[in-house]
DNA sequence: ACACGTGTTATGCG
DNA sequence: TCGCATAACACGTG
């Protein structure tokens, strides 16, 4: 289940093996993943052009399409989503959470959890993988209502959006319209980097807690990008409830923090 | 059988 | 209208 750096990944699989290909078939009959679209607009809306672009904002991802007046693509990989694309050079994928252990299990693509597919004129293939079915497709995603990313949020604007309210510094960081991209893991490992408690109301940080707050933001979001997801962060590896903190020792202890599960050391994290 | 989940969104309350 | 809390969404996994 991706978060910023599994979507950047997926992101990166479009912009290097989906784009300037001729669409020929678009299956968007699955009207929930496809929702609020009747199928047949985005098929109707794409069939004839191309994918010029992929960009992403936060947990986001929206291509150009050529062509006067087309809309943009939306899509969202939910919890559970991945993209595959299919080509001449083979198959790459993105968006993948579990490790490349996982990624490789057959088991894991049955044919009825593709929700999504674009049909290439070259005989390939662009498709979502969901078997959660809370990804989504859609034409002119509403992008704005986003938070500035988390990998490039600038100092000033990561002190005014996160170090405000009464709300618990994690779900600050959770909400996707003050900053973009992080997820529930991401933001158990940057809380646990910044030694911060999780259950701080966001207001009442520092200047100098919500600057180490926005490093460990980007220095975690650049290293998982850089080794293969969320899941090979360092604190990530110990949730669960024997697990014990990797600097201290102490047990790691649970909590629920914006509604979802929280570890965290009660040691350091103050 | 049953609880849980790496994400979003609708709804309701003060 | 805003800030916040909670349930709901759909489905696989342990």
């Amino acid at each position: 289940m991706p978060e910023l750096p599994e979507v950047e990944s997926a992101r990166s699989v479009i912009d290097r093996g989906g784009l300037h290909r001729t669409i020929i078939g678009v299956d968007d009959s699955d009207t929930w993943e496809c929702r609020p679209h009747l199928p047949g607009e985005i098929r109707d809306a794409l069939v004839g052009h191309r994918l010029t672009a992929a960009h992403r904002r936060g947990k986001s991802i929206w291509c150009d399409v050529g062509g006067d007046g087309s809309p943009t693509l939306g899509i969202h990989l939910g919890m559970s989503g991945r993209i595959l694309v299919s080509g001449p050079g083979g198959t790459a994928e993105g968006g993948d959470y579990q490790g490349t252990g996982r990624r490789a299990d057959p088991a894991r693509r049955r044919e009825e959890w593709f929700r999504f597919t674009l049909e290439f004129e070259d005989g390939g293939a662009l498709r979502l993988l969901d078997p959660r079915r809370l990804g989504r497709v859609r034409l002119d995603p509403d992008v704005d209502a986003l938070g500035p990313d988390a990998a490039e949020v600038g100092r000033e604007e990561f002190r005014e959006r996160v170090g405000r309210g009464r709300l618990p510094v994690k779900a600050r960081l959770l909400d996707q319209s003050s900053i973009a991209g992080v997820g529930n893991l991401l933001a158990d490992e940057v809380l646990w980097r910044a030694r911060l408690d999780p259950r701080r109301p966001a207001g009442e940080l520092s200047v100098e807690e919500l600057d180490g707050l926005r490093r460990q933001v980007r220095a975690a979001v650049r290293s998982a990008i850089r080794h293969g997801g969320v899941h090979t962060l360092e604190v990530v590896a110990h949730r669960g409830p024997s697990g014990h903190c990797p600097r201290c020792g102490a047990e790691m202890r649970r909590a629920t923090v914006g509604g979802r599960t929280t570890w965290f050391c009660p040691r350091e994290q103050v």
